[in-house]
DNA sequence: TAGTTTTGTGAACGCCGATTCACTTTTTGG
DNA sequence: CCAAAAAGTGAATCGGCGTTCACAAAACTA
């Protein structure tokens, strides 16, 4: 069955997710893969030519998505100060709930093809925010500055924010007053005013 | 000769630390730093019992040297946001020499051991920024705002705008202009006035 | 239903890198 | 100058992991 081959694709790519999302890419070997996924190693092979080319389209299928969900609220109504905060806010809380996740997507070192593609997908989340630093420069509403830096500081700045309450998994303040102060902290950075 | 002997430790150390600084942690095998060291790998475990305990060496006293810089300028004269500005442009500028270096430091995971011995290295970088913060805020230079957050912003913030260039390496802008839109950055998110 | 093709299995292979160890060379102490 | 100890060597060992392959099960086809 046709259905059966799809589902099981998904399969693998759900459970290399997973082990992504649970202890980064040193916990995702393919023996690993192939016990979550309920398959043989073999069969991973049948559907991935190797592990480079699994793990890039896991990584790019979850930065695709989460950058549509940016580009949404980037795109939709109100001032660029708004959008901004909304879009940070946005990203900050998704992290939260799978913070290896997003940081072995965001910065975690990899085989090089995994590296070159995470390349393309920084540039795709820093264009995102690119895009609101230009609306607001040009809307007067955010002071002259280097939208290339701006947006890898942004990038950068809630990335450290959100990884650091994962090390020392005790003491964590609550969330949402993490992504307030990652929010305002943003926020001032770019020189917002009303 | 005993100094025979502590020169070849130290021999060790900066083979280990020159490989970090150019391929990152996986570039840095035990044959590998037997090789630059001009040492065989058996001699290499005369002086460290694992390569565990080489790395936390290597990155605790790259760390220490670092904040002691750090310190120096922070403990320094002047207001809380000049120092702030002169902190982060130095570790910009150092980080620049060796970006390989800055990030694995920083960011790269690595064997248990060492990401232990990095959670407190971290910490110890963003105590340093959190007392300029306070500082600040004490002397009502800074809005009032989360300290922790505030420290890993910056750290990440810098970082990520710091390794981004090393990625692609060709089209890299002037380092000091890229040092000085950082700094603005991190000044603006604190929110300093004078 | 019999034959063929596709899918699934998991042990075996090859590679790489950390660690060890039998041995050689150098240093030390008398 | 000569044991004895320390330092140094690098090939062999060992474990882990990606990948392959000979074979088994299942699914199509006629």
């Amino acid at each position: 069955m046709q259905e059966r081959l799809s589902e099981n694709r998904a399969r693998i790519l759900a459970a290399a997710r997973q082990l992504v999302a649970e202890g980064g890419f040193r916990a995702a070997s393919i023996t690993a893969v192939a016990r979550v996924s309920g398959l043989s190693t073999g069969a991973i092979y049948r559907y991935f030519p190797s592990k480079s080319v699994l793990f890039v389209e896991v990584l790019t299928s979850a930065v695709a998505h989460e950058c549509e969900i940016l580009t949404a609220i980037v795109d939709g109504d109100g001032s660029a100060r708004e959008r901004l905060r909304a879009a940070v806010a946005s990203f900050a809380r998704r992290a939260l709930k799978g913070p290896h996740l997003a940081f072995a997507f965001i910065a975690e070192p990899a085989d090089p093809d995994v590296e070159a593609a995470r390349i393309l997908c920084r540039r795709d989340f820093g264009d995102v925010f690119k895009r609101v630093l230009r609306a607001g420069m040009a809307s007067g509403e955010f002071p002259k500055q280097s939208v290339d830096v701006g947006a890898a500081c942004i990038v950068g700045a809630f990335t450290e924010a959100l990884v650091r309450p994962v090390e020392h998994a005790g003491g964590r303040r609550s969330d949402q007053a993490l992504v307030r102060a990652i929010v305002d902290f943003c926020d001032r950075a770019v020189g917002g005013t009303d």
